[in-house]
DNA sequence: GAGCGCCTACTCGGATATCCGCTGTCCGAGTATGAGTGG
DNA sequence: CCACTCATACTCGGACAGCGGATATCCGAGTAGGCGCTC
């Protein structure tokens, strides 16, 4: 999996807690990754229609809606992109002993339970927002931390 | 995900139906694939110990142990190796708001979601094993096919 | 005719090129801000 | 004092190289089978 996911979804947990637009070069600078790299997931979110960017001064990136609405999958999908990791050539069709195109109604088995196993992937990922991750990262950090990153970003 | 994997199942179900080893070049003859390349995969699946070889003339591919005790998950990562797709880079720890590695007793909560999914795919592919596979392939294509497949690998 | 040795052909195994996609970078288009100026 | 204009600096967006891993290939090591020779 494209490694520009954890960074997207560690910057959808920042924009959750900010209140004002953030500049992709600030995101980069929290989280000591490359600016111009990390500028390119920023856009394909955008383009998902997960976050809004503002030009100009005071500019940035902000979620274009609720976190409890947006779900990790969709900024997974948005990076990495929605098609399955799993992509069957229909083997059965080639070679010598091929299956003919109408003895292939049903699936390929292994393309099935492929599939099936790539559902259940996405679904223990839709199951979780980044509300939830933000919630968990207060609990679990101290609160001084947390108003150090705030006033930080805020900077 | 690794395209030699459909190709190595493939050849499991196709070894779990033949009673003699088969050679690698007629595997890759009966799916129309690269020789060469198909050789890689059963190379990584006797290193894996699902699959053992045997030199010589009449040598070739067979399974070691019952197809039953077999899962697709085995074959899986013996192709794509046991690493998750997803690896945490501990982005918390790093910029000037890094978390003190002290404070890091719980995992990244990104993280333990990722591996979870992580999980949940691998049940699924734990829970089929390469007769499910077998059984399914026979019950869906007739017999004169399944008959004529079998006579030209013994050929 | 039986046993032995060798030879051949076939098999796998690992070392070797090639190509595509992720990684990383850059510069141009567009806009909100703020200062400056005129009324 | 207010409103308009303009210059500025900051922002994003898409186009451009570099590298690692998957893809594809080849040749050498090793072995089972078969043939011929000898006894």
């Amino acid at each position: 999996m494209s490694g520009g996911v954890e960074w997207g979804l560690h910057c959808c947990v920042v924009l959750c807690g900010a209140g004002e637009p953030v500049p992709a070069a600030k995101l980069a600078k929290l989280h000591d990754v490359s600016p111009s790299y990390l500028a390119k997931q920023l856009q394909l979110l955008s383009k998902a229609g997960l976050v809004r960017s503002t030009q100009g001064q005071s500019g940035g990136y902000r979620l274009t809606r609720d976190a409890a609405e947006i779900t990790m999958l969709d900024v997974v999908e948005a990076i990495d992109g929605p098609q399955p990791a799993f992509r069957c050539t229909e083997v059965r069709r080639r070679g010598p002993m091929a299956v003919p195109p109408e003895r292939c109604a049903t699936p390929c088995p292994i393309a099935r339970v492929m599939d099936s196993a790539d559902r259940a992937w996405r679904e223990s990922l839709r199951v979780v927002t980044i509300a939830d991750l933000a919630a968990e990262v207060d609990t679990t950090t101290p609160r001084e931390l947390l108003d150090r990153a705030r006033a930080w970003l805020s900077a």
